[in-house]
DNA sequence: ATGAAAGCGCTAACAG
DNA sequence: CTGTTAGCGCTTTCAT
């Protein structure tokens, strides 16, 4: 292992002047500067980050606390993020909680979070009540729908705004009968509740009433449960001529079950998403669906960090922002 | 911050007394053990991981190094480690490259790479001429068809013997006719390559000449590409009555195609996809793939990396694995 | 512009 | 079973 001294003696200098000239510090002369580089390039050098991080209490790091990887929403999140926490010269960390209790109050302990300069959490079990309790100095800005201590940064999309769009967007389409698939009928805070009131928002604002019977609760958000839902509630007899599906997923299924019921999308039936995945633009027929910002919000969530991190002695109260999200509309609306 | 002297302090022991209680280690008293953990409760201690990686040279993380997250592929396969590196004790950090080679030398840099006990990379990019260049103590595993120097314990899974499982299925139920979706004319160690030699094998042990018109060469593996890739084939009057897609991504684009030109699937077109994916169950019909054993992978790749953990000087030379894959049949095949 | 000294918090090795 | 000593590799402070 080459250490600074090593370096330092290569190139008859102290391990200051190394130090100096590795962190691009001014104040070192040019001739100087040339051989400790060389020495540097010679040798193979490179800082400890151990020893760096023990002196200074700076990791380089940011942390990015995830429920899980293989959604494509939390997986394209990590990948924004990660873009845009490296355009900053930091680099991210992702560590997966599996939305195991335990594991994110261990993701948010004291010790792990001092790992990272700063940390970026997306919570699913804990709520404002475990994580006032907890102490930490490491600067944290959360993500999503659970609700966090007003102390905290916490940036959120805008669920209500979002679904509220398009369903009205559906309503002033001559749409009379629309189904939210994998609405919640009671709730709060969670993201189905969320967008549910977004759905019946746009009814209020037509002057309509919700038909509790074409508020669709499901299980999950796969593909296959947006596929069981419309085939049911077709079944069922539950006329309806316009489906608003809480994610792209749910609306994959859907898609997939109207062209089984020979149901044309969307002269017979309109369906519009939410989410904007990749994926949207590809289905037949293209998926209008609800883009909430997800670049903007990796920037943001980012940008906020940033500001904690450069100044972690500031104390000012915590910001929470909701991000505007956007009706996109493709070929399953008219 | 609380520090090791404080809780010692505290329990009106040593440093070292302190530090072996919390670190588990044998030979402390009962009542000593006691007082100490009371004390570290109390004032809420929690070790310093920069002090105690500096002093010991270990972090207690594993590195997974990968082009991106948010390909079904990746997560999945960051989601599996994940439980599996934290089946061991030790926790995850995931880093992206985006699969450009600047960032892919940046990641397996001997600075970099020292931040971690151990180190799966999968790279796209490096080849084992750039990996023999480096000089790094930390344990590496890597993933994937990029080949390595052969000091590097490797793992791949067995793109070879899965297609020519599929394809020879495809034959032997009197498909005479059988695309190739994503396969490669020319090419030797990438993905696609590899599938695309399995593809001919089966055709060479049923006795049969590949037809280099149904070699289909797409862009990249997206649903769209698999999509035109089929309606393409058909609108240049090709006959297949069969479609090898190298992945799940192309033959959901297949089927949609398929679907959209009136072909039936099976009884017209046999299709048989590619990575076993969670949607190859959900579609319509339901998709035949082949299984890559990813949750193998995962759970051999952390096995290799323990044991160079475990014993760092151990300059065995590398294995490489390949994990076998196994043919799912549901509705798209006969 | 450069260097010497001190110490960040922890643990290996040895002493009692 | 418990404590003492020394030092991991770096950077902060202060002196030159």
């Amino acid at each position: 292992m080459v250490r600074m001294v090593d370096v330092a003696r290569a190139a008859g200098v102290s391990t200051m002047t190394v130090s100096n000239v590795v962190n691009g510090r001014p104040g070192v002369g040019t001739e100087t500067r040339t051989r400790v580089l060389a020495a540097v390039d010679e040798l193979g050098y490179q800082v400890n980050a151990a020893a760096r991080s023990l002196r200074t209490g700076r990791t380089g790091a940011i942390g990015l606390v995830l429920p899980e990887l293989d959604s494509p929403y939390y997986a394209h999140l990590a990948d924004r993020l990660s873009a845009a926490v490296g355009s900053r010269g930091r680099h991210l960390l992702v560590e997966r909680t599996g939305g195991v209790r335990e594991r994110e109050l261990e993701a948010v302990s004291p010790g792990r979070l001092r790992r990272y300069d700063g940390v970026i959490a997306t919570l699913v079990q804990l709520g404002s009540r475990d994580l006032s309790r907890l102490r930490f100095e490491t600067p944290v800005v959360f993500l999503g729908e659970s609700p966090v201590p007003s102390r905290f940064d916490h940036v959120v999309m805008d669920n209500v705004g979002g679904s509220r769009q398009a369903t009205s967007h559906l309503l002033s389409t001559r749409s009379r009968h629309v189904a939210i698939v994998g609405g919640r009928r009671a709730g709060t805070d969670d993201m189905a509740s969320l967008r549910t009131l977004g759905y019946r928002q746009a009814h209020a604002d037509a002057g309509l009433d919700v038909d509790e019977d074409l508020v669709v609760e499901v299980g999950c958000c796969s593909w296959a449960d947006g596929y069981r839902a419309v085939t049911a509630l077709h079944d069922a007899g539950r006329a309806f001529d316009a489906l608003f599906c809480v994610t792209d997923a749910l609306a994959t299924g859907a898609l997939r079950a109207l062209a089984d019921l020979d149901l044309h999308v969307p002269r017979d039936v309109q369906v519009v998403g939410f989410d904007n995945g990749e994926q949207a633009a590809f289905l037949v027929p293209r998926l209008s669906s609800v883009e909430p910002g997800n670049d903007a919000i990796a920037e943001l969530v980012v940008d906020l960090l940033e500001q904690r991190v450069q100044d972690p002695g500031d104390a000012r109260p915590g910001v929470t922002s909701t991000v505007t999200s956007r009706l996109v509309l493709r070929e399953s609306t008219r």
